[in-house]
Order: structure tokens, then sequence, then C-alpha cells
DNA sequence: CATCCCTTGATTGTCGACAATTAACATGAC
DNA sequence: GTCATGTTAATTGTCGACAATCAAGGGATG
């Protein structure tokens, strides 16, 4: 049974407070809540989030380990703002990693673990079905999709790396950059045909479609982000055209 | 110019007692001196290198995030000591990774980087006539080889995952299997190869080579992996035996 | 005699305070 | 007016002490 609210993330009791405000942190930042490129400041968090400066600053090398935040010494923190050169290659990463996750998943996963990746497409099916547009809980799935395949790979080293490392990356800026026009229905199609291949055991087929698939969601991706980057832009333009009047 | 006793590892005036102790600790498990398995603790550490537990424990979130300790909380940290079966997973992953940079790398890499390749190409090929069986350095160059060109492929995410998070635990099983028989000439010639195909501007060449050159160097580490474990295994059942004499 | 529980020891998690370093601001000289 | 310099305020780095948690050993009980 698949729960689309939390898909990839499982909360086995959370005991210490730095894993706990760590989690909460990484939320508000996957979530644009803290805003890409704004300073974070250690007492402000540890008053905010009423905890000490010790287990914050455990949380906040956790989310540097994670590329979620950049800390320089004696200066201070900010979260990643990804340039679209960065997040081209955030997405060439993923293209050789998942690629090769999908070649070794189709020669080791399970039938259980392929019924529940098709379980997982139902389910996402559906949502897209009850709500269209309603894209946030179906990225979600994407993401779930794309996860159970790497965990189908039953190499810890990916699933290190992609599952605890740039998952989240690419989860912050898929909240930010909604899924977008005619995208999702192509991504099920080639989610399924991915399966499809995996349930055959062909292993250089499923290698070749995921490196596709992948690719195809770059250039989404990377197109809409240049839109806001351009956007951007213009407000700031404009901005420094008022000051420019009053100075 | 390119100096071999450190040649990946840049040290810019460390600045932050916690950066000083995990570079510390970094060289001394690298280097065997803390040996796989076995557990580590907080005041232990913190008396012999004579800092207190803060940044030590910083420290320790470092090592951990670059997978060279394994913590679980409340109980303690142990280095890591990877089975074959990881073992197997990193190279997967290296062969993925380190073949996607030398395409690349052979697309973006600029005239000055091939000319420093190639000197470390040379530098390399000298050691090895003057110390001949003189392992350590041989391979600290080749992991300044496989450096320079993944910092080739100018792609920061790459340069991350694998330059800061992955060659470490190269270095650590590298150091404890030293370099063994021909493996050395034939990769030298490999290498060889590689940066010519760079050279041309053969990206297709480059990244099947490399695929080709990090397959190799898995199946060298692999197979003295498996020898020195079943020495182990061997010296575990002499030690049950005499146990059970002398109980 | 085996099992369970409790006590004890040590280790980790957390906190508040102090010292070191940095960035910004204001002041002064050219 | 611009640049350099000293000062100040805030933030980060570091420390020692206290509280919470876990593993192990000993003793009592079935």
């Amino acid at each position: 049974m698949t729960n689309a609210q939390t898909p990839s993330v499982q909360t086995p009791e959370v005991r210490t407070l730095a894993e706990r405000v760590f989690q909460q942190l990484q939320d508000a930042i996957v979530r644009g809540e803290l805003a890409p490129g704004s300073k974070i400041t250690e007492p402000g968090l540890s008053s905010t989030y009423g905890i000490s400066r010790g287990p914050l600053r455990e949380a906040m090398r956790r989310l540097e380990a994670h590329r979620l935040i950049e800390r320089v010494p004696h200066v201070g923190a900010r979260v990643v703002k990804l340039s679209i050169q960065e997040l081209l290659e955030l997405f060439d990463v993923r293209e050789a990693l998942e690629s090769m996750a999908a070649r070794i998943a189709a020669e080791h996963m399970t039938p259980e673990e392929i019924a529940g990746l098709r379980e997982v497409l139902a389910l996402h099916e559906r949502q897209s079905d009850l709500s269209r547009g309603e894209a946030y809980y179906q990225r979600e799935g994407d993401l779930d999709f794309h996860y159970r395949i790497v965990q189908g790979s039953h190499n810890r080293m990916l699933m290190g790396m992609l599952c605890d490392d740039l998952y989240y990356l690419v989860r912050l800026y898929r909240t930010q950059f909604s899924a977008s026009g005619s995208r999702p229905q192509r991504a099920f199609v080639e989610h399924h045909r991915i399966v499809d291949a995996i349930e055959a055991g062909d292993a250089e087929l499923a290698e070749l479609l995921m490196r596709r698939h992948v690719s195809a969601s770059r250039e989404n991706v990377v197109e809409r982000y240049a839109a806001v980057l351009e956007q951007e832009q213009e407000a700031a333009d404009q901005a420094s055209a008022t000051d420019r009047r009053n100075p």
C-alpha cells in the first residue's frame, strides 16, 4: 500500500532533536518557505524552533551535506540557489545514475517490487483523473516512482546518492516550478514503458527509456526555470529603474 | 606543476578547528590507522586530539556525510567497513559517473587542462620507473588523473559527488589493498588512451574507454578484497578453534 | 539452572556562556 | 568626492557542564 502524502519519506520515530529540526528545515526549504538564496542565521532559527544552537548546528551540517544550504566559515549560511547551469548538471547526473538504476532494477527487481511499482502507477493515474492540474501530488507520485526503481536496484550506494542526496534538490525545484502542460501525460506513458521493460527483464531497454525519460524531464524543467528567471530579471530591471528615479 | 605528495587535496589555510580535525580523522581512516569496523567514541577522540566535543561532533558529522563512519543515535559511531557487495556497488556508481565525466571532458576540456593531464601522466610514469613496487604514490597519481578528468567536465554536481564523496572511500580501499602485479602497467596504457581520446575530442570513445578502465580496476580491487577477506576468515577460524580448546 | 529485572557505568544529546572572526559603518586624509 | 582605516556590532566557533539514553553486569526469582 502506498501513501501519496508521504511517498518517499519514512519517519521511523524521530527521537533526537537535531533530527527533528533537520527534517523541519528540510521541509521548509523544499516547500519554498525559506526562499533560495536567503540568508539563515543560527540565533534566528534557534529561537524560532525553540532549541539551542547545538542541535541546530548539527541539523545545518546535515542540510549542507545534502546540498540544501551553503556555508562559508565565519560568515554564515544561505539556502542554495541553483543556477540554470547547475540545474542542467543535476539532471545530467540523474540521467547517468537513474538509467543505471533502471538497468540493474530490470535484472534484480522481485515480482513483489514490480507489483508495487504498478500500484504506484495506478494510484498515480487515478489522482491525475480526479484532480487534473493538481500537479503537486502527481509530482510526488513521480518521485515515488523513481524512488522505487532506485530501491529496486538494491544498490545501497546508488540509493544513498539518489534518494538521500539528490532527490531533495529535485523536489525543491519541482515544487517551485510546478508541472506544466502536456508533460505529465507523456511522463505517464514513459513510466509505463519503463515498467514494461523492467517486467520483461529487458535491462538495455529499461536503461535507454529511463535515460530518455530523465532527459525529457530536464528539457521541461529547464524551460520553465529559464522563464521564471526571465521574469525575475524583468522585475529586477523595473526595480532598479525605480531606484534611479527615487534614489 | 603537480605535487605528487598532495595531488588532489588542497589545504587552503584551514582556519576552523572542526575542519582541521575532520581532515586529520579522514587521513587516519584512509591510512588505516583507525581500523574499519572499530568503534570510535567522542570523549576518546576529544582527548587524543585535544579539542572539545563540539568541533569533534561537527567533524564526525562530516565524516558521516562522506560515508567514512556510520552513526546510530545514542549508541555511537564506527568506522565504515564495506562488504564486498558494497565495494562492487561503489565501482558501479563510479563507472556510470566517471564515464559520463570523460565524455563531457572530451567536449569541454581546455588545451591547458589537457596539457596538465599529460604532465600528470608523465610524472606518473617517472615515479613508476624510479620506485617500482612503491604502489602508494602511484595510486595517488591515479587518483589525481581521475580527479583532473572530473574537474575537466566542469560539472560542479559531478565534481561534488566524485571528488568530495566517493574518492575518499576509493582511497581508503586503495591504500588497504595496495596495487598489485601487472595492473599498474595496464592502467598506464589505458590512461594514455583516454587522454588521446579526450584530446581528439572523441567523446564517445573517451566514455567507452573510461567505462572499461573503471570496470577493469573493479575486477582487480575486488579480487584482492576477496583474498584479504579469506585470510581474515581463516584467522578467525583458528582463533575460535583456540577458544574452544581454552574456554 | 535459566530468565528476568534492576542497578551501574559510560556515552551521547543538549544547553548556556565566552572567545574569535567577520562585515558594515563611520570617520578621517588625500 | 573618493579611498583608506579604525571602530563597533553581530554572528560564528569553541568550551565545559548537565541531563537523557543505552549497554552490560549482578542479583533475585521462577
